[in-house]
DNA sequence: TCAAGTTGTCTGTGATATTAGACAACTTCA
DNA sequence: TGAAGTTGTCTAATATCACAGACAACTTGA
């Protein structure tokens, strides 16, 4: 009878990958650093670079490493769980991870209502509205870009608000309006343009997710019609149906 | 790019023998009970024979398993852990792991200390012994066979005693002896033979542990001479060093 | 602009895993 | 005694893993 192999029945790459991810995991090497070359690595786990490479394949289809090349492979920060439920606000579930949350106003605008903006505001087609464009970010990494419409008549002031408070949950409370809730969500991904990609720092060809959501108040009358596009890369969204 | 592979980086046999492992774990095949065969096992895990083979060697290199040749493919009863501490007693070994404890009185004769015995006993050579021979069972499963040798003159009536109580403490409590407590042991293995092999209802061939032991009172004097076989495929000692 | 360092891709080789089939050796049971 | 079913062993072919080397494509920094 032969000796059966020492080997514990796993592949020479998933023991390197696992060895990898550990080293993230405890901290060894902190998001976006970058990882030591693949060379490097072969050496220190005594192994060939293609195992290395296989390796890492395996970490980046799941999102935990980015291989830039003529660069370097850097470690991706975890994914910033993204709860949608009717309470959705981006500073709590930002806050949630442990992270700083913040917000920057890139613009606003007065807009007519175009026949889409005008069925989900429930306003005339034409219908004034103002549209508040901000990027949000979560210790100091860019999470997503969007714009939020609500009508000019209910809100004029809400550029002034907004620009003062720094939040759309503020700028509704100043007007009375103490709740309000998500009343759709929907996503689907694109790949990053030229601009997403700037302002989220992402590359390009980069996916990004796209969100259309609607808050409505106590009463289920509409707010705030919102699109807004996140590094995919940086955030998961958990629906959780009942 | 190529899809990487689905897999996980874990071997196929390693899969297989993951799985039947986890069916045994869940009560699916009792200890004892018979594996389907290797040809059934394979078409169930949509695998070749010789891969589900790899994965019954890799089980019954642990002693999860134990095939045999023209009948099948068993599950091994998980081993006692039999802690070897200064209180060793056998019922409370087996009680504790949630077995019914038994003892068999195989036999009882008179002997002569033999130099060995003499040394250990601190006797005489040639000092008459009684010699207990007895089979220790957990659950129906025969987990030693072992002879008991005490001195004939401070114990006279050992053979009679064991016989009524069927336990050595007893026999001792009943000559005032309250404690006494395990003194030395020491293990080897062999081989068994024919006499092994009918009284523990193993395959010749099997392993069994062979244990020397050395029983004493309080105060340090020896009271037992203890030599047993145990079937090491039921049993698993723990010797705890501090 | 250039050199150094990085990842991406290709070809090739040997070892191992997996599949496939056949037969021997053995046990069980009618 | 014989048939059926079991595990043990052998040969062979294919697929995948891991190693090895070379070069292309790209980034970075001097």
């Amino acid at each position: 009878m032969s000796a059966l192999q020492s080997d514990s029945g796993v592949t020479l790459w998933r023991k390197v990958a696992d060895s990898i991810e550990r080293e993230i995991a405890q901290g060894g090497y902190p998001a976006g650093e970058k990882l030591p070359g693949e060379v490097e690595l072969a050496t220190a786990h005594r192994v060939n670079r293609h195992t290395v490479r296989r390796a890492l394949a395996a970490l980046a289809e799941r999102g935990l490493v980015r291989a830039e090349r003529g660069s370097g492979t850097y470690v991706e920060p975890g994914r910033i769980a993204y709860p949608l439920r009717s309470r959705t606000r981006f500073s709590e579930i930002v806050g949630a991870g442990g992270r700083e949350p913040r917000a920057q106003l890139l613009g606003a605008s007065r807009e007519e209502a175009t026949r889409e903006l005008a069925r989900e505001l429930d306003l005339p087609v034409g219908a004034p509205l103002i549209r508040i464009d901000g990027l949000r970010l979560a210790d100091r990494a860019p999470i997503c870009v969007g714009s939020t419409w609500l009508s000019a008549e209910r809100f004029p002031d809400a550029e002034e608000l907004y620009r003062r408070f720094g939040s759309m949950t503020k700028l509704l409370a100043h007007h009375g309006i103490r709740d309000y809730r998500r009343a759709s969500t929907r996503i689907t991904a694109a790949i990053a343009d030229a601009g997403d990609a700037a302002r989220l720092d992402l590359g390009i060809g980069r996916p990004v997710l796209i969100v259309e959501g609607l808050d409505v108040d106590a009463k289920g009358r509409p707010l705030l019609s919102i699109r807004a596009r996140f590094a995919a890369e940086r955030v998961q969204f958990v629906v959780e149906t009942e």
